[in-house]
DNA sequence: AAGTGGTCTAGACCACTAA
DNA sequence: TAGTGGTCTAGACCACTTC
């Protein structure tokens, strides 16, 4: 490889004139970030086929296996999809079993079904004191209040609200209709990525605005997920809380 | 590499006499099932440490490459602990944050503690119906069924009950004291590693049973954890129910 | 037939650990 | 200093998709 220009080049190896023990970072890491920053700024939106592995390590400067190590760790966080034959495309939300990865709620059956989801309000307001916290807004920035219900094989059992920065998703009380898919939405009209979320759960007991709207008596246990959700940046860009009736579905967790 | 006498050999490559298009699957699969069938069989217990990346290859007649792919495959399900200048480990339920792998009851300040328990009883019974489906015993079979309660920051949140397969457990009612980390117990006495585990969360609220192990009052919501955990070859061995307060803590999962 | 990602190999060198 | 896993490269070939 005899005449290369790294376009990629913290501290490296072979190249020679690294001597500080300062930190080391593996170059497919330094690619990794290159190539995630093409996401944040948009210069490789949702679905599109990017360049193959020779052409990225040509542009780069690096070899083929190490793009290839960046990619596959970016395709097992969910970032890329990799489809032999064709090409490395950025994920959608709406790519196959893409839909599941942040809905864990399922029949008792074992059968996996999406809700449908009705909203019942979208308002802009001043964030609790909890939603700021969570959302890390600094003071006099409002949110996003959306309050909605969501069916599982035509039953109500789900009701929410998604708290959302309003700076980041302007003109959303416009969105009409208002999708099922939330992130798909996020990812389409304001070009913002969910890349990972934590969730909370806890047992908690409806209330009696949760009872008529989930058809139950006030006092039937719930499961409430709280869910702060990441954009590719690491910035929490929506705050939701959802409480779910159990009696025919679960929440189904992995473990490995 | 002109004279290797592979080991392993399913279908190949470049090995020339491959016709059939059956299915392919590649080596570095072959090399790791032959791998995890020694942590099966016992030959290579909890903690060893295995032959070296270049050892192994030349035994298998593969590649260093290849097996550092099934290595590096199997440290990421964590069956194996690699370090860097020391080598490569069979895993531990004692290893680290290994230990959280399958417990993910937090405080709701964020500070992760172990639970300690207190065994209620260990008796052997004729498996329920539900119990006998989901180890899916043959009729006949009896489990061992084991009560406890655990505590966290020394107040009792959770009570559970254990259902062992009886035959894989012998002399299980003889062990004294009973530990707190029963999957360490499992590998240590019965050379049993649980490989991963699937959970099932619903609401319920306190039985009168559990209002006064716990120390709450009858009807407060919790959440049950319902586990089917697997060994090493995919049978289930362990079905365990969990019912946890939740109003100082939470459950906590990372979704990516 | 051409182009893509996937597999497998081989070898050089680096970082870390332990003796 | 020797031995381990970790990184990076280079190239050959395979499997899959599309034209």
């Amino acid at each position: 490889m005899a005449n290369r220009k790294p376009a990629i080049d913290g501290q490296q190896r072979g190249t020679a004139d690294d001597a500080q023990p300062l930190r080391f970072r593996p170059l497919y890491g330094q690619v990794r970030e290159a190539l995630v920053s093409r996401l944040i700024d948009g210069t490789w939106p949702p679905g599109m086929h990017l360049p193959s592995e020779h052409q990225l390590a040509a542009e780069l400067g690096v070899s083929q296996g190490t793009v290839r190590k960046a990619l596959d760790a970016m395709a097992a966080d969910n970032l890329l999809v990799r489809r032999q034959g064709r090409g490395t495309f950025v994920a959608e939300p709406e790519d196959g079993r893409m839909v599941f990865q942040f809905f864990k709620i399922v029949s008792d059956d074992g059968l996996r079904s999406l809700p449908d989801s009705s909203v019942i309000r979208v308002r802009k307001a001043d964030p609790t004191p909890l939603e700021q916290d969570r959302l890390q807004l600094s003071s006099g920035r409002q949110v996003w209040s959306i309050d909605r219900t969501r069916e599982l094989d035509g039953r109500t059992v789900i009701t929410e609200r998604i708290c959302l920065p309003a700076e980041r998703f302007p003109g959303l009380d416009r969105i009409d209709p208002f999708p099922n898919n939330v992130y798909a939405l996020y990812a389409q009209s304001f070009g913002l990525i969910i890349a990972r979320a934590e969730e909370r759960l806890k047992a908690e007991t409806a209330s009696v605005a949760d009872a008529a709207l989930l058809d139950c008596s006030e006092g039937t246990p719930l499961i409430e997920v709280s869910r702060t959700g990441y954009a590719l940046d690491e910035t929490p860009v929506e705050w939701r809380v959802s409480r779910c009736l159990t009696d025919q579905f679960h929440y189904a967790v992995s473990l490995k």
